[in-house]
Parts: C-alpha cells; sequence; structure tokens
DNA sequence: ACAAATATTTAGTTTTGTCTAAAATTATTT
DNA sequence: AAATAATTTTAGACAAAACTAAATATTTGT
C-alpha cells in the first residue's frame, strides 16, 4: 500500500468507528482534508484492490483484509505515539503528526523490535488501545474520574468544566491531559478521592474528580 | 524537499566524495537505480531551486545550499542507523533500508531528541562519522588493525583475507563487522594485540590483525 | 409527489517522478 | 580528421494523487 492509501484506509476506519459501519464520501472528504471526487477516485482503486466493499452513491467499508491492514495501521500509529511521548519526549499533543508520518515505514521487524523497546504499551498517550499484532484490539470507555472503581487506572484525557479556575487548578496540582492515574481510595464521607499520579499520592475532592475524564482499558 | 529529491541531493553528495566535486549524470543514474533521463529532469528540477551547479553534459555538483541538505539528510540518515542498532537490536547490515525510509521522516525536534536519546553518538555502525546539527562532519581513515595506533579504537568494516578459514577464525572469537575495536597493547616480540572487543579483552597475532580492516575519526 | 438542496460521480487538468525512443553532444579510435 | 562509440538531453507518454467544473443521483421540505 502507498502512504495514501493506508492513511485513506485508516480515515475509513476511524470514521466507522472500528465497526465495518459504511461511510460517506463526504465524510472521507473532510476527514482527509481533500474534495470528495479525489475520495471517489481513492475508493475505486481500492475496491478493486480488494481493501473495500464500495456501490456508487451508497458508501465504502473496510473489507475483511481492509480491516486488517486499518489495525495494522493504528497499530504502528500508535506504537510510534508511545515511542515519542516516552523515549523522545514529546508532550501530548506533540506526538500525533509526527506519528503520521511515521506509521507508514514499511519494515515489519522495525514495528516488533519498537515494541518489544517500548515493554509491549497496552495504550497510547491519548488513552487508546494498541491492537495486537495479530489485530486484537481491547476495547475502551471514557468515564469521569468520580464514577472509575477503586483500583482501576486510565489516562486523562479531558475535562467537563474548562473553565480558567478549574484549568489552574490542574496545572497547580501538576495534572496534565496524557497522565496515567490510577484511584487509590474513596473518602465515604464526601466522596473525595486518593489517587496516584507520576509516581505520587495526591488527594482530590469529588468536585474535581467529576470534572475529568478517565480513558479506561477494559 | 520531497523524498526522491532528498535521495538525488544525498547520492550526489555521496559521488562527489563530500567534495564539491562535478558528478556525471550517468553516474547518478546508476547510483539511484533510474534512467539518465530521469536523472537530467531531476537535475534541472534541482537547479531551478538553487540545490545543484549544472552545465548541460558537463555534469551536477551541489550549491552551499545544496551541501546543507545533503548533510543534514546524511546526519538524520546515521542518526537512524545507530538507533536501530543500540536500540532495536537491528544487525550490521540491516540497519541501512530502514534508514533509507526514515531519514525522509520531516521534524526538527524528532531528530534533536533521536539525538540526545542516543547519547549524541559520533560514528554509525559503519564507522562513518555524523555530520553536527550545524553540519560540521569529522574526517575517518581506513586503516588495518595492526597500524592502528595504541590507544585509538574504531569500528570493524572490512577484512582483506576472505578466506573462509579467517571468516571462521573471526566467527569463532566473536568479532564481527560493525564491533568497536580498541587497541590495548602491542607485543614486542611478535607484533600480536591485546584489543578489547565488546567488553571482552582478547589477544590475536599480528597475521590476523594484518588483515582486519578498521574505520577510525581522527 | 415534486422542486430544491445536498451528495456523489464523471470528465478533463495538473504536478511529480518515472519511462522509452530518438536526437544531440562529447569522447575515443583508427 | 573522420568514423564510431558512449554519454546526455529532448520529446512524448504514463501512473499516482490531487484539483475544478459539470453532470447525475439521492435526500429533504413543502
Ligand atoms: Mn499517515
Ligand atoms: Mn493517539
Ligand atoms: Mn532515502
Ligand atoms: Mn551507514
Amino acid at each position: 500500500m502507498t502512504l495514501s492509501e493506508e492513511d485513506y484506509i485508516k480515515a475509513i476506519y476511524h470514521l466507522g468507528k472500528g465497526e465495518n459501519s459504511t461511510v460517506s464520501t463526504n465524510a472521507v472528504a473532510y476527514q482527509m482534508e481533500t474534495k470528495p471526487s479525489s475520495v471517489t477516485d481513492m475508493i475505486k482503486k481500492l475496491s478493486d484492490k480488494g481493501v473495500v466493499n464500495y456501490r456508487p452513491y451508497k458508501g465504502v467499508s473496510l473489507t475483511e483484509y481492509g480491516q486488517k491492514i486499518a489495525l495494522s495501521q493504528v497499530r504502528k500509529h500508535r506504537l510510534w505515539e508511545v515511542f515519542l511521548l516516552e523515549k523522545l519526549d514529546f508532550s501530548w499533543d506533540e506526538v500525533h503528526d509526527v506519528a503520521e508520518q511515521l506509521e507508514h515505514i514499511k519494515s515489519e521487524k522495525l514495528i516488533d523490535q519498537l515494541d518489544k523497546h517500548l515493554g509491549f504499551p497496552e495504550v497510547d498517550p491519548h488513552g487508546d488501545p494498541i491492537p495486537s499484532k495479530k489485530g486484537e484490539l481491547k476495547k475502551t470507555i471514557k468515564k469521569l474520574l468520580n464514577e472509575v472503581p477503586i483500583g482501576a487506572s486510565g489516562i486523562c484525557v479531558g475535562v467537563k468544566d474548562s473553565s480558567p479556575p478549574f484549568l489552574k487548578f490542574l496545572d497547580r496540582n501538576n495534572i496534565a491531559l496524557g497522565d496515567t492515574i490510577l484511584v487509590l481510595e474513596k473518602e465515604e464521607f464526601d466522596g473525595s478521592l486518593y489517587i496516584r499520579i507520576k509516581e505520587s499520592k495526591i488527594h482530590i475532592s469529588d468536585q474535581i474528580a467529576s470534572n475529568l475524564y478517565l480513558k479506561i482499558t477494559e
């Protein structure tokens, strides 16, 4: 597959929400930042190659083969994101663009060894699961921190309240998007939580916890 | 620069032996595994961009600007080679092809951080020097091991005698291409050498040492 | 149900990088 | 100094991936 084909396959996969659902030409065009006519051309080519099921005017979906390619692509993308964050000190929001390029390098050994070098990570810096080499993918769900069960951990992926005071609070307490949070204990009295974040243990109120989203792997 | 342009620039640089020397169309075509007519087309484009000096029928050379690009490209290529060998356990002869792809990833931060992650290496797995960010390049020379001064070290890059018995000897003594060898001491009596290789100290005869090439940085 | 709005495809170009075949230039022999 | 050989360039074509403008199909609103 060419770089372009790989990106289209990934776009169709993501728009189909990981399911085999049918995706519209316009949706792909928007995602890929191209014109619908370009999408039609590419879809025809992918259809000829057996990567997608295509019925003119009705949309596209990935074939079994196409899904395999998509998952392999997602695997590469997310492993590179972990690499950039963990080994090269990139920040949460810088990893995506570079991974978008790195995911197209052709070498099976490269990915296998990268996986090993990273200690076989299960999720990427955005809390999304990394498909296994065979294409198995764990499910993740997004939950407010106060609804995460004791003992579970997840990655901080967003805030419900994005007011400056709240963001300032997070900053002061050294809580940032991309951080892994482990729920240690819940205070019965006021619902406040003891959590582990970046090697330190902190205590946060229920009000804070009910405004932070975590992505957790089941 | 596009991927293709970058590879042409690198080819012209290498054929010019790092000097600004003029290179023939056919030489570039051979190196790039393309046809001479394709090379002429590309050279014209690079000339328009101010990357090369071109006089029809007379050959090309890099401009100052072109040399900068070439050195930056060589830097990326060699840093990735070190990464593949050191961090991902690739072997000496596997690194080149993958680095040929990785060198085209566009991200200044990526290369800076990679350099840091690798501990600012000075040479690649083939003993070739890695240009600095500013484009400075150390000189290296190839010498037979028995001519390397005491205290100097280099990378094993070839053999003079490639007969099966000699290669078998190297294999048995765990000496391989790409290994870093440090010359510790020379025995006056028979010219034999004590060397350090992969954390171990071994003793080899002058006959062996005079059949192994090292690449050393000055 | 039918007109208007929206979505999708087709037709015709463009750019990049490649190719083959033919023409032009330069180098080598005799 | 011609003739021959080798190298290099030009001309014309092609595939990939994009675009614009026009045509066609589908969906929506009344
Ligand atoms: Mn990509
Ligand atoms: Mn991600
Ligand atoms: Mn390359
Ligand atoms: Mn090298």
